[in-house]
DNA sequence: TAATTAACGTACCAGATAGTTAGTTACGTT
DNA sequence: AACGTAACTAACTATCTGGTACGTTAATTA
């Protein structure tokens, strides 16, 4: 794939090599991917990876850097406080639910960070106890609530975040099994709306209640 | 490790085999794991995997149906006909949530296999289309609690299992990266008994709204 | 008890794979 | 325009890894 004359450029060849990389991971977890496939995927050849990388474990975990980064930037748009406590809540839930589906490589990269058991995020200082955005958003929501007298009081907002992200996780992460078990696409547009409204109706009959 | 003199027994060399092999691939993942790591940790040697299981693949593939059979023999014990319908709903909820809290090595092969997109579980004649005996109780719950008035109609079973799997799955496959960015473990006792509550509570407000 | 076979062990190999050595070239600086 | 350095390439290697060739021994059977 290696072109000669192209002209140099540090920053396209490092964006490239994550690009490649990021797929490559994703599709095949860290010790399935290899690094002369992504070489042969680039326009450069595997020695930048080396240059720029280091190993094969460093680009993984600038991959991941780079995957979390996206998503914060998404959740940082979130904009709710002009919605009534229960809009709110169900749009922050619809978000993610959205955003998961449309991001099917991060939460592989996810899994397979935890077959690892998260031993790169914690190497690495941009990731390890980056808090998520959309938590705080979150907490104002359960806060305007409460107070409105609508939600019940004494709900932990990291709670409701793990309900929701194992909900919108769950769709993608194991859609395969699932399916292979029980014939059923969770993917598939014949659920999606059902599904959407069933997790805004989970969270919003329980903290309702 | 390999022992001589030791009597022949192929039941016994098998399952030694699928052990072994079953926690390395939980551990490692199906590329990252060693067939000369397994070997090493047997009271026999590689050639043995080889002669009963032809190759690395297939041994995975055995380990996978063995793990699946395993829950498969626990959800056959589950007896709610007797309980309301309320609480033979809560009683199977933290019935999944017990077992997969006691069986991580399962739910990591789960997440594996979701990785390589459920191909080997696929290719099993043994696997593919393997019916939740959990989903059957599940439904008949669902019914006898419409019939007395209790549940809202219109749910479907496998979404209810769907929900309940989504919350206990993530609790184990996710909670590395969640302890690492959120600070908190998901399976420290602190939590463990207000998320067995959350989880009940989550169905039934949204079955009896 | 001799023959047969299933169960097992030792030693090895070919290809794959992460990483490296040694050099070349574009390009901004002065 | 010459110079220094960052960006880049091609070819190579040490090691790892799934798999095998070949021989041996315990148990079963006739």
């Amino acid at each position: 794939m290696a072109q000669p004359d192209r002209t140099r450029d540090a920053e396209r060849t490092r964006a490239e090599i994550i690009q490649v990389a990021t797929r490559e991971f994703a599709d095949k977890g860290y010790a399935g991917a290899r690094v002369d496939e992504i070489a042969a995927k680039m326009s450069t050849t595997k020695r930048m990876i080396y240059y720029y990388f280091g190993n094969k474990e460093q680009l993984y975990v600038e991959v991941l850097e780079h995957a979390y980064a996206g998503i914060r930037a998404i959740e940082q748009e979130l904009d709710v406080e002009h919605l009534d406590p229960a809009d709110a809540m169900r749009q922050l839930a619809e978000l993610t639910f959205d955003h998961h589906e449309s991001h099917p490589d991060f939460i592989r990269l996810v899994s397979i960070e935890n077959i690892h058991r998260a031993e790169h995020i914690g190497r690495s200082t941009v990731l390890s106890g980056l808090a998520n955005p959309a938590l705080d958003v979150l907490a104002r929501i359960l806060d305007r609530g409460r107070e409105a007298g609508v939600f019940r009081s004494g709900v932990d907002p990291l709670d409701i975040h793990m309900v929701i992200s194992a909900f919108c996780v769950f769709r993608i992460a194991n859609r395969h099994t699932f399916k292979a078990i029980f014939k059923r696409d969770m993917l598939s547009p014949d659920h999606r709306e059902d599904h959407r409204r069933l997790l805004g109706d989970l969270v919003l009959d329980y903290l309702t209640r």
